[in-house]
RNA sequence: GUGGGCGUAGCUCAGUUGGUAGAGCUCCGGAUUGUGAUUCCGGCGGUCGUGGGUUCAAGCCCCAUCGUCCACCCCA
């Protein structure tokens, strides 16, 4: 076939679609335990919306975003992100008006960069975005929050999270002023691509790994210097508190964020377990966004974390695990009908219990091998004999290779109390 | 968008100074009857990413293109 996929999305073969299942159902279930609603977003959405929340100088609206005019000559935009549409969402369905929300969602965004390892196009998400909420005690509780995903999905060693505050928007404006007007007398020797961001988007410029850069910027004015009072209070107060509920973090003043709606707090999680796409969870704060939009001033804070990067994380820990439970041996042609019903039968007795049938051709070694092979514990074998004598022969693949005859009717009660056994070993 | 590495059987890779391809694993079959994970034997399986070019001859050289990986960039 000459037809290839589009690059840059991905398919998801079934022992990496089971990872992204897995941290979803975990991120479900946690979310859930602090009180968040899941809502549905749609993926395209009018372009204005990311160009008036995202920014118009960031990289995500300049170059990466997949615009297009629909028939109606409209240009609409696959969502890069989720908050923007969140908010929309939000303000559209009077979610926001004297209320306090807390709200999550999923799926894919869609960005056009550079693929790479732990960097696609289609992208997906788990965000969540908190409405209504001004003090950094919700800060606290979102963050806590994705401590207990990473716990419970057992990356928590390996995720370490870094917070800084920005201030408010002026202070940003005065801080944003200094930099450049201190920058400017360095411009010769600053690299290219910060000299384009001394009139595009000067904080990032922080966030250059070019040495010299890095030289200059040891002496360039301190952004928590600038950091209104109230902002500064904001930010030693979720200082205290994170500490006060034993939750490990590290400032970092270069955090500045590449969307230009945020403000005070902003973290990120990450990993050195992925090289340079080390960012598995990011988001903080923006107060400003809700008016900015057009609706009435409302405070946010909301993350999003990729499911693409976490699943690489935990492929990397281990291998995908066993799929089933029972496989059921029997003749092509002769005794596979039995297994067909057998198989019905067990299902209906043992919820949560994966039965293979072998299913084509294949000799008893051949079948047994591929018992040995699917995981299961038990392999059932359904001969000419057993099936006149109403019974089935259960071998035991894990543990001794020890084999009985089992009455049909009995069948299901038997293998629950095997595994139940099983479960009290291991 | 920029720079670099890579692209040979389903998978992991080898392939010497250019002479039209090999290993391990997997898969299938066999080593006495209806029974797996060890061992032994045999077998299936490749337009050498794709398209051009150089050459008597290219997996090996050149160009282009696509994909992938790494870094930059960006960000989840």
């Amino acid at each position: 076939m000459n037809i290839k996929s589009v690059r840059g999305m991905q398919d998801l073969l079934p022992a990496q679609k089971s990872l992204f299942r897995l941290i979803e159902d975990i991120s479900r279930d946690v979310l859930g335990s602090y009180g968040y609603q899941e809502i549905g977003l749609p993926q395209l959405e009018q372009t204005q919306l990311f160009q008036r929340s995202v920014g118009e100088n960031t990289d995500i609206v300049e170059k990466e975003m997949y615009t297009f005019d629909d028939r109606n000559g409209e240009s609409l935009t696959l969502r890069p992100e989720g908050t923007a549409g969140c908010v929309r969402f939000a303000e559209e369905n009077g979610l926001l008006f004297n209320q306090v929300q807390r709200l999550f969602y999923s799926g894919a965004m869609f960005r056009y960069e550079r693929p790479q390892k732990g960097r696609y196009r289609q992208f997906e998400q788990i965000g969540a975005e908190c409405f209504g909420m001004a003090g950094p005690d919700i800060d606290a509780e979102l963050l806590l929050m994705n401590a207990r995903v990473w716990q419970r999905l057992g990356l928590d060693g390996d995720i370490t999270l870094e917070l800084n505050s920005l201030g408010d928007a002026e202070s940003r404006q005065r801080y944003t002023a200094e930099l450049v007007s201190y920058l400017q007398t360095y411009a010769a020797e600053l690299d290219e691509d910060s000299r384009r961001r001394l009139d595009s988007n000067p904080m990032r410029i922080l966030d250059s790994k070019v040495e010299r850069t890095q030289e200059i910027l040891r002496e360039a004015p301190n952004l928590a210097d600038f950091v209104d009072t109230e902002s500064r209070a904001h930010f030693d107060e979720l200082c205290q508190l994170l500490t006060d509920l034993g939750l490990a973090y590290r400032i970092n003043t270069s955090i500045v964020r590449g969307l230009d709606y945020y403000n005070r707090t902003v973290f990120e999680w990450v990993t050195e377990a992925l090289g340079a796409q080390g960012t598995v969870c990011a988001g903080g704060r923006y107060d400003g966004l809700v008016e900015q939009l057009g609706g009435r001033p409302t405070p946010g804070v909301g993350f999003a974390m990729g499911l693409d990067r976490l699943a690489l994380m935990k492929a990397q820990q281990e291998a995908a695990g066993p799929a089933a439970h029972i496989y059921v041996v029997s003749q092509p042609g002769s005794t596979r009908n039995a297994a067909l019903q057998i198989a019905e039968k067990l299902r209906g007795e043992m919820p949560g219990y994966t039965v293979l049938v072998h299913c084509g051709a294949g000799k008893f070694k051949a079948q047994m091998k591929k018992a040995d092979a699917s995981g299961a514990e038990l392999a059932l074998i359904l001969g000419e004999d057993e099936v006149a004598a109403g019974t089935v022969s259960v071998k035991s693949l894990r543990r001794d290779g020890s084999q009985e005859q089992i009455q049909n009717e009995s069948l299901g009660a038997w293998c629950l109390a095997y595994f139940d056994k099983e479960k009290n070993i291991g």
